[in-house]
DNA sequence: TCTGGAGCGCTTTTT
DNA sequence: GCGCTCCAGA
């Protein structure tokens, strides 16, 4: 019997190791363990989707086997030789049988929740899922934070005293609920800014703090203190609205699980296991959601990897990753630093990059793909040009390496790069995919439209009602408006109510016809609304309400653009309608509101991925475009002040070279039109860091006058990226200016009596002065105005 | 109540 | 370069 048992327990494992052979060791460990909290420090590329993936399929498929030494009930001598047998001919007609024999208890899908950051991440689990586990993965929780607490949130929502109809304000809304707070507690918008405000709110929530937990931790401060008032007064609204914001998502699903026992318990008992991914970025109310939930089985793996926290913005904390050992006692830890991704230059550069930040516990990784092509560095003249190279290498490579669109990426800082790489790619005939950007639910139309569908679905949100009420034109002016908003907020009812009831208000006489009017065709559309199919409904709301009329009337030249939009939307809809399990108007609208970017999945895949460098985070790309090396755009200039901040834009950086997998390019603009106006820009900081030895760089500048030729002594520093050059000849085109003075032109070098010597960055002609923006070597950069700064011009040649 | 024009300040990154 | 706000005028 004892023998049976230990040949049993040896080939089980030996099987097992065998069908993750594709994993190492180290991934294998990660796979195979077992219950309890894990955490998995993982380096970029160190295939750590891959582990999740294989994990959950393992788990699936055989429970937490691997280490169990019970045996499966009635096991025979005869089983043991199958499956010794199946171990050295693995032949399918058996292997049903194995997994029989060698499974303990599987999980089942629903029982495991994945939980990602970005929409992007999350489809890309899904189908990694589907593709190792088949449709059964359709049942697992793989979701983004906010997609799986809107799916908690739908069910449970109203023992916290919202209805199931809650809508979900993005950005927008919010930044118009916060405006208006502003104003009604008489604040000065100027010293209050909105982005500012919403930011202090968003850290607040992060953290879990309530307005009167915030108020009180802000005492001290005069401003705080304001803006907590303000965060006080916008959640009223929010809730009066029966509305939440992002934000809020985690946050009430905390509460909800925290208040109430049995919502808890059911979760608890349900989520078997969890697995977190970028757990280096999750806030403080992310945390608090995972360990409440993973309290029970205690089966929680994180994953994570410190050099790649670049959601600080956000309010992320390295600490939950950093406490997790102290957190879990009994938590277990695998690093995986084998990079599977990258070749070793890339890699190098990468390593090189990184190891520029003080604030990181070290990590080195390494590849068996040795060697690798040196990382290509390209200097344009402008952001045009920039596009330009990078339509032309993708050419070249489709050509050279028959690669397909699909291989190529191009990654920038800032969503507004995109624009003149998306110029040059059009020109080049090359198909490409925006994602993120300029979203499609946040023009100004697609919003008009789920606006009305939102009042529709929640007469409390007085928000998008204030929205629609006058669009199209139906003469209520801001006027009746503010009446009426009044009106409902001192009888604590929502302007809808206010409207029902417009005729027993003698302030609202003269408007009443025009209310009743708007209000009855309201009541029609919403009495349909229940008996119509969502996409149906939507187009009944275009005509019914004049709207689609409106913007067609509009004969302006993006009206035709606007109808379009509108058409994708019902478009959309009716997408929706069809994949739902059990399609309707608010679960569209909640997809609407989350997934930003989601008819990215249903696509043949033929094109150039166009990202940003966040929502680029955890995808790889044969080759790489890493696009506006320069400083001030990378690392951006808002982070430059603080040396925290450029770490994490050094970190960013890291992000985007383990990205690539055979080559990455990296090329930067001499100029750039930004809305300042067109500036010189100086190559980013984070190319000087990266050892020459690793780079290729494909335009060598040409002999030019740099700092030495102004009289200093050649203090160009040594790395060939440095010797830019006078980059005038996007200027040069205008006419001479007439010779009165001096003369200023972007690249001159000039001399200050106290800044010493700079480069001009930008100059503009001002009166009879010109505004300029400097560069100075020691200094920094300045703007100033050249005759009051009394500089002079060292004369060159 | 609506429209148009001037003026200003702004956007980093995601859900 | 854009979008928002403010203000004048119809």
């Amino acid at each position: 019997m004892e023998e049976l048992k230990e040949r049993y327990l040896r080939v089980k494992k030996r099987i097992l190791d065998q069908e993750f052979s594709r994993m190492n060791a180290r991934q294998r460990e990660a796979i195979f363990s077992g219950r309890g909290p894990l955490l998995i420090l993982a380096g970029a590329g160190s295939g750590k989707t891959t582990v999740i993936v294989n994990r959950i399929a393992y788990l699936l498929k055989y429970g937490d086997t691997y280490h169990c030494e019970e045996l499966p009930f009635g096991l025979t001598e005869f089983d043991v030789d199958l499956l010794e047998e199946y171990l050295q001919n693995p032949n399918p007609a058996f292997a049903e049988r194995v997994s029989e024999l060698i499974a303990n208890r599987p999980v089942s899908p629903w029982s495991i929740l994945a939980i990602t950051f970005t929409n992007k991440a999350a489809n890309e689990l899904k189908e990694r899922l589907i593709g190792t586990v088949g449709e059964s993965a359709n049942d697992i929780w793989a979701n983004t934070f906010h997609g799986a607490c809107a799916k908690m949130l739908r069910r449970d929502i109203e023992r916290l005293g919202y209805t199931r109809d809650f809508t979900v304000y993005d950005t927008d809304d919010q930044k118009r609920l916060i405006k208006e707070c502003t104003k009604m507690l008489n604040l000065n918008e100027k010293n209050y800014p909105v982005y500012q405000v919403l930011s202090v709110i968003g850290r607040a929530k992060d953290k879990l703090l309530s307005p009167g937990e915030f108020a009180e931790s802000a005492k001290s401060d005069y401003r705080l203190s304001k803006i907590a008032s303000i965060y006080k007064l916008y959640q009223q609204r929010l809730e009066a609205a029966n509305a939440l914001d992002f934000d809020d998502m985690i946050r009430l699903t905390v509460k909800l699980l925290a208040e109430c026992d049995d919502v808890r318990e059911y979760y608890q008992k349900k989520f078997q296991y969890i697995l977190c991914d970028e757990y280096q970025d999750t806030n403080y109310a992310q945390y608090a959601l995972v360990s409440l939930l993973a309290e029970q089985h205690r089966n929680l793996t994180v994953v994570g990897d410190d050099d790649q926290s670049i959601y600080k913005f956000r309010g992320a904390t390295i600490e939950n990753i950093l406490s997790f050992e102290e957190q879990y006692k009994e938590a277990k830890t695998i690093r995986l630093e084998q990079n599977y991704r990258s070749t070793q230059v890339i890699l190098d550069a990468a390593n090189q990059t990184i190891k520029h930040n003080v604030g990181r516990k070290g990590k080195t990784l390494w590849t068996e793909n040795p060697g690798g092509e040196k990382i290509k560095v390209f200097k344009a003249k402008d952001e045009y040009a920039e596009g330009v190279f990078i339509a032309e290498k993708i050419l070249d490579e489709v050509v050279r390496y028959g690669k397909n669109y699909r291989d190529f990426a191009v990654l920038y800082r800032a969503n507004a790069q995109s624009s003149a790489i998306e110029t040059a790619l059009q020109r080049s005939g090359i198909a490409y995919k925006l994602f993120g950007g300029y979203k499609f639910y946040e023009r100004k139309e697609v919003k008009d439209v789920i606006s009305y569908l939102g009042v529709l679905c929640n007469r409390q949100d007085d928000l998008r009602l204030k929205r629609i009420i006058n669009e199209p034109k139906r003469g209520i002016g801001d006027t009746t408006v503010d009446v009426v908003e009044a009106l409902a907020v001192s009888s604590s009812r929502c302007m809808y109510d206010v409207l029902a009831e417009c005729g027993e208000y003698e302030q609202l006489a003269r408007s009443r016809e025009k209310l009743t009017a708007f209000y009855s065709m309201m009541e029609e559309l919403r009495a349909k609304r229940d008996l119509m199919a969502p996409s149906l409904f939507a187009s009944e709301v275009l005509s019914r309400t004049g709207y689609m009329e409106f913007i067609i009337a509009q004969d302006k030249a993006d009206g035709r653009e606007r109808a379009q939009n509108i058409e994708t939307l019902l478009a959309n809809i009716q997408n929706y309608e069809e994949n739902a399990e059990a399609p309707s108007l608010t679960g569209f609208m909640e997809e609407a509101s989350l997934a930003t970017d989601w008819e990215t999945q249903s696509e043949d895949g033929q094109y150039v991925s166009l990202l940003t460098i966040h929502s680029a985070k955890g995808l790889e790309f044969p080759v790489v475009f890493l696009a506006g090396m320069e400083e001030e755009v990378f690392p951006s200039s808002m982070a430059m002040q603080n040396p925290d901040e450029i770490e994490e834009e050094r970190r960013l950086c890291y992000v985007a070279i383990t990205r690539a997998k055979q080559r990455l390019y990296l090329s930067y603009a001499a100029n750039r039109r930004t809305y300042q106006g067109l500036r010189m820009h100086f190559p980013s900081r984070f190319l000087k860091e990266m050892p020459t030895e690793y780079l290729d760089i494909l335009n060598q500048p040409e002999p030019v006058h740099t700092y030495a030729a102004a009289g200093t002594a050649a203090k160009a520093p040594k790395n060939p990226i440095y010797n830019y050059r006078a980059g005038s000849s996007l200027l040069s085109g205008k006419k001479a200016p007439e010779p009165t003075g001096e003369e200023y032109r972007v690249g001159d070098t000039v001399q200050h009596a106290a800044f010493g010597q700079g480069v001009v960055l930008m100059a503009k002609k001002m009166g009879g002065d010109w505004m300029l923006e400097i560069a100075f070597e020691k200094t920094g950069t300045k703007k100033l105005m050249a005759n009051y700064a009394k500089l002079t011009k060292p004369q060159a040649n």
